[in-house]
DNA sequence: CTAATGACGTGCATACAGCA
DNA sequence: TGCTGTATGCACGTCATTAG
């Protein structure tokens, strides 16, 4: 749960009482901010809990090449990515999605992005980490790479191929219904639960200002 | 002139290594 | 073993410079 009235910063709010000059604004744009960061955590968190994950790359290789494992849809992330040989010193993608059919098996390689606005100074260097992945992977593996970029929350590929200066082709672009299709979970309960998070967000960053607004008030009549 | 870009800055979370 | 510092990733921003 992405909530700005469960957020518990850890380092100190410096920068936005200088912004603000006010200690109680500066302390809750402080947990809007932590609550910014936990959210995108959040999200791969989501994903994973609902998807068919792997725990060991390596194991699941293994059983792939082996034969025990010959059908399916699997996630592997980031973390799991990182802990087996496959790691490519620390520049691995968010998540790999290995999709095992009767006709072939395809590694999909896939940063994933919240929001539907993106740093747009970025985009090259993010192709660039993709492309090298992949090239890392794909002479390591039997399977067919393809690395793709996905907004979760813009369903427009066309916007999200400008975001990224045409850094990227359609379909190198994946919204996050298709990624959530591929790994059949539900795309709407997702965003759906977020959505709560933000009613609750709204009422609580509201009701915090009022309270900081009646506190100086009250100073006004003493 | 405007839009894009690179360098840099601020803030926060998390994973992990190294230490006591 | 648990704690702490560091590196990394992410969002968002400024400023100066460059490309068109």
């Amino acid at each position: 749960m992405a909530k700005i009235r469960n957020a518990k910063p850890k380092s100190s709010s410096g920068g936005y009482f200088r912004l603000t000059g006010n200690k109680q604004v500066a302390d809750l744009l402080t947990k809007a901010q932590s609550t910014v960061i936990t959210n995108g955590t959040e999200l791969e968190k989501m994903i994973a809990k609902r998807a068919n994950c792997i725990t060991n790359l390596d194991e699941f290789m293994l059983n792939v090449n082996s034969g025990i494992i010959t059908e399916g849809t699997y996630l592997c992330t980031k973390k799991v990515a990182k802990k087996s040989s496959y790691s490519l010193y620390k520049k691995e993608p968010d998540f790999l999605i290995f999709i095992l059919t009767k006709t072939g098996k395809t590694c999909l390689i896939i940063e994933l992005k919240d929001g539907d606005a993106f740093d747009t100074k970025k985009s090259s260097s993010e192709y660039e980490s993709l492309v090298l992945y992949k090239n890392h992977i794909g002479s390591l593996i039997e399977f067919k790479t393809n690395y793709k970029i996905c907004a979760f929350n813009q369903l427009s590929k066309e916007k999200i191929k400008q975001g990224f200066k045409n850094e990227f082709t359609e379909d190198q672009i994946m919204t996050g219904k298709e990624f959530c299709d591929i790994l059949s979970i539900d795309y709407e309960e997702i965003v759906n639960k977020r959505k709560e998070d933000a009613e609750d967000n709204f009422e609580y960053f509201i009701q915090e200002m009022t309270s900081i607004i009646n506190t100086l008030e009250n100073k006004k009549t003493d």
